[in-house]
DNA sequence: ATTCTTAACCAAGTATCCTAAGTAAGTCAA
DNA sequence: TTGACTTACTTAGGATACTTGGTTAAGAAT
């Protein structure tokens, strides 16, 4: 364990200015940060002997001595990003900049124990940095993120799904031994939306909010660069907002619920109903995993099949009314859709959820509201797992405990 | 002009701590702020050489010294609350605890220009001070909400309501300049959120957010005693979200809005379209001000009247829903109801909010959510608005400019 | 070359916190 | 009642992370 830095706070605000622009200058640190030259000089200092920060040339003049340009010493550290749910799980091993160096997908939960889940994941995570030629000395720690709700201090699910097992269980501690390395628990949307934030090319002045769509759909708001916690760190239960109040009865307890509109499942079953569409997109009688079911209706509408077309846009078209409700509540101007599902249906999609802001977003005259596709496409949770990590161990803008450790984070 | 305290962080972070607890010794500020002993002994000498804080008495001994309470010198400094509508306005001075300690209510903007209409306020501020027999140079500032959206920074209103004169009209510089005091804008529901938390005796550690039902419907969200500012600072249109996909159209573009359900104006029309109901309860065919008719179906409803009483209980229905969908998008373990509506027919709709709450609440097996009604009754958003310039002035959790000055704050 | 401008660094000062060692004022037990 | 103990608060000194202000380095302009 390496001693907890000095001015945490200050190293963070530096990271997050060279993170953010990628290659910057000293003068251009002070700017943005709000200190002054001299701190810059002493705080890069530090973080060049730590080896986070390398010195990559010189830059034009503008009227006296060339500004000494600064870049993340991207190969310095790694962090790992897990995306967890039924059917995959997707790694990613990121760099300091956030960029994935590596990446794979393995079997999901399905109906397996935590325990054989986690071993399978740790097994893969050892293989992969392996076949980066990563040093485990330069990884940070793990991001772990799945489906909500869930305590993550504790690091475990409050939920019984896929099995009963799995509520409670100890995920953090169990994979932290599994690996010997710190892991972390988030939510999947909000990792998304983070991930999508850190390299994605989000504007850093912007408010976006991230609807994630796998199994389920999520959603996660990023403001400020800060991730929206809210209560017990379970917000933005996108899948269930009621948009129909006469509709039917969710098993939530409310009614006409977005999920049951627009879910995987809604599209699936809404295929089904449809005389000779199972058939002509090779949709089984019995459910099959729900995204490779719902990926044979996203590519007959892609390849132009009519009717599996008017599926996926009526899903799209009830998923732009969330949308809308979703930036009106939140006040984003960005809405990022991500996850597996818009693998292959995001060109579907983004246009109508795109247009459905455009009509009624009421910020909209003050600044442009938009919807977009996920930069980091079906990894976007795992990609943003990892940067969680990076985060958390980089940038620690919470407050910290005297012995410099996080609150939010587990060292097992 | 004062000259900016030092450490205005740690006093802020004290005089929180002293303000939620009401009466506190220094051992418990320490332990509540994290900070030592000794630092708080400097910092309450400060505050009390400031006249802010006042040693009260003594508690009882747990073995030892008996600790020496604290408390606010509430009679020390004074802010003003002004809140604004079409209909009325109110306004309130109150102490530094938050207290109100006098109020009144004048005519709402009208037809009038902003210029008539800041007038007649600022007279009427003028007159209460005196009334009430408040120096003025103990107070603090003037906190102005009413609805959005609007440009807080330049204190200006993006909206042409209720004339077209008041878009872009300098609210703010104009008040200052006509009281010869700070001045800051801010949403009425936002407001009265912060209000409710700082007043109405919210637990701190819980994430609340308000529906504020005057003419039309806003919300504003809280947490860990922050408010949620968005990325425009105009969130939580709570009155335009979508709750039917299919239904009629509105004036923002999107369809099925909450307001054209739940709000006054439906109630009204909704009263008038039932055959002897607005004879009954003195409704005439002239559109009235929507508050003093929307109070005439509440009153009838309350008195038993089963027409105006199902019209009310649609309407609250209806914000149910809006309600869950709030809670559950952000993750709120209190929904408060604030606003003038609610002054009447609050008993009516608060049962029946709550129990939509406990429906359908996604993080009810986490913590319990409730809904209740404003404390601050009609008056939350104005006790909202001197609450806001307290903040502004004593806890100064935003980042300072060096100068001292608040970044989100106009002194004239 | 000389002078100006800008970048980066260094030294000293300051604000704000901490730790450590007190003093003050109470309880408790013999 | 006295001495030991506990708790509340204060004082003094020191650490940290910033600041201000001056210096050196490296370029452009004349």
């Amino acid at each position: 364990m390496t001693a907890p830095p000095s001015r945490p706070r200050t190293r963070g605000v530096v990271l997050d200015l060279v993170r953010a622009a990628g290659t910057i200058s000293r003068v251009e640190l002070a700017q943005g940060s709000g200190l002054t030259a001299a701190t810059i000089t002493h705080v890069v200092r530090e973080l060049m002997v730590d080896g986070l920060l390398i010195e990559v040339g010189q830059g034009e003049s503008t009227g006296g001595k060339r500004r000494t340009l600064i870049e993340l010493n991207s190969g310095s550290r790694y962090t790992v990003g897990v995306q967890l749910d039924r059917s995959t799980s997707s790694i990613v091993v990121v760099d300091l900049a956030g960029r994935p160096v590596i990446r794979s997908s393995i079997g999901g939960a399905g109906n397996r124990s935590p325990a054989a889940t986690l071993e399978a994941i740790a097994a893969e995570v050892d293989s992969l940095l392996v076949r980066a030629g990563v040093d485990r000395g330069s990884v940070l720690g793990v991001g772990l993120v799945t489906h909500g709700p869930q305590d993550r201090a504790a690091g475990v699910l409050l939920n019984p799904q896929p099995t009963p097992e799995w509520y409670g269980y100890p995920l953090v501690a169990t994979l932290s031994k599994m690996l010997d390395l710190p892991v972390l628990l988030d939510n999947d949307a909000s990792a998304a939306a983070i991930g999508e934030y850190w390299v994605g090319g989000v504007d850093p002045a912007s408010t976006h909010g991230c609807i994630y769509m796998a199994g389920g759909i999520g959603g996660g708001v990023v403001v400020e660069g800060e991730l929206y916690r809210g209560g017990t760190s379970n917000p933005v239960e996108i899948g269930h907002i009621s948009l129909d109040a006469g509709g039917i009865e969710c098993s939530c307890g409310n009614r006409g619920c977005l999920e049951n509109f627009a879910g995987p499942l809604a599209v699936i079953q809404a295929a089904r109903a449809v005389p000779g569409l199972p058939d002509r997109i090779g949709l089984t009688e019995a459910a099959q995993d729900i995204l490779v079911d719902f990926d044979k209706v996203a590519s007959a509408a892609i390849a132009g099949d009519a009717d599996a077309l008017a599926i996926i846009e009526h899903s799209a078209r009830y998923l732009g009314i969330a949308a809308l409700n979703f930036a009106n509540l939140f006040d984003l101007d960005l809405v990022v859709l991500a996850g597996p599902t818009f693998g292959t249906a995001g060109p579907i999609y983004q246009p109508i959820i795109h247009a459905a802001l455009q009509r009624g977003a009421f910020n909209r005259p003050v600044r442009p509201v938009r919807a977009v596709l996920s930069a980091s496409g079906a990894d976007a949770a795992a990609v943003g797992g990892a940067v969680l990590v990076l985060r958390s161990e980089l940038t620690p803008l919470q407050r910290l405990r005297p012995d410099g450790r996080s609150l939010t984070y587990q060292h097992w």
